[in-house]
DNA sequence: GTCTATAGGTTGATAGAC
DNA sequence: GTCTATCAACCTATAGAC
């Protein structure tokens, strides 16, 4: 058999890195479980879909826990949705937050479902959020301290409980996710986002 | 062989009904997905657990999927949280809504979840929701329309948004309830079941 | 690092006796 | 309606060649 012409990088079928088996299977994996769920994250659809053996999957990731493990240190990315609005008008930094919220939550919640299914997983994805500290506390501490700013500053009214608000916002948002997720169609019978945020602003509001 | 004694009702060994294969299944089934999880719904661990071959499991619901259906339908109690308690204190009646609210969600939490962990289970949960009417809206309609009546009898603030009012206390509760579920144990760190009930209270307050 | 091949176990589902 | 027995399909994981 004549050697390969050196025009032709790869034997591979699209153009990915040489070496990349770990990042591909990865990739797959979180694929399959956004597209499918976990119930058909088996090694050999992963496999598959990201174009090596099954027997790759065990050489990189010791076993289906280990699989299971990457994938939830890479698919929880923490959440920073209020870096350079310190000083922009309350309702709108409300909107904004909002909006990363959805964001965040959208990306999260494949794997935080998924964890649901198996109550040995529970723990470990608990243990992750922890020890990453991508907890809902996060969340809370980072928009009351701009809404305690913004009451020192008298654009918020003082009787707001900060902490509060800000846990209003963050759950209504993961709310109307987990709703959309579940495909309960049901958001034109519910109020809209800007009536909910309308009346959280309504907190707000200097008396 | 003599007629069985008329003071012992049944011979089964934990007063389940005497042909409640079907029924003994179902709560098998049911308790192995709140402890374990979907993933270790199989055949013959329910079987095991209601003290009946697996041969039977599929004698009563078809396949897998039909028995998945049947725990959706059984699992999926309406919620009616607000019967007689039209003439309260508007804020005793928000705690008391809550509360309803976090034991419905408490119930119904283990199905929703596995529902999510499979795409396919998704649409039929939902179609079930749909059908059943037990949607998130019929809570806000039952919430809110306690609070127009609050409204017109001059106890609630007329700028209060009931529906918004409503969907807040009811986002809330479920975050709440989620995150307890997901071991997420950052409870500490963040704001009390009151302080979340104070602050909506604050919107109901008359100007 | 990646492959083929395969062992060993579990699962969904059926056949047929009682 | 319930059982025992069984199958085919599928899954995790390993062994060993390249």
């Amino acid at each position: 058999m004549p050697p390969m012409s050196a025009s032709e990088e790869s034997p591979r079928r699209r153009g990915r890195p040489p070496s990349g088996g770990r990042e591909a299977i990865l990739e797959a994996a979180l694929t399959v479980l956004r597209d499918h769920g976990i119930a058909h994250l088996t090694s050999r659809e992963v496999a598959a879909r990201a174009g090596v053996s099954d027997a790759s999957v065990y050489y990189h990731f010791r076993d289906r826990a280990g699989l299971l493990e990457a994938m939830f240190e890479r698919g929880m990315k923490p959440l920073l949705f209020l870096q350079d609005a310190e000083d922009g008008d309350p309702r709108a930094v409300l909107r904004q937050a909002a909006a990363s919220l959805e964001a965040f939550f959208d990306d999260v919640l494949p794997i935080l479902h998924a964890a649901q299914s198996d109550a040995e997983l529970r723990p470990i994805v608990a243990e992750y959020i922890e020890r990453k500290d991508v907890g809902p506390h996060r969340g809370v501490e980072n928009l009351a301290g701009y809404l305690r700013a913004q009451q020192q500053a008298g654009r918020v009214n003082r009787r707001a409980n900060p902490d509060a608000v800000a846990m209003l916002l963050i759950d209504a948002t993961f709310a109307r996710c987990v709703r959309r997720h579940m495909l309960i169609r049901s958001e034109e019978r519910l109020p809209s986002r800007e009536a909910l945020l309308d009346e959280i602003g309504r907190l707000l509001e200097p008396t």
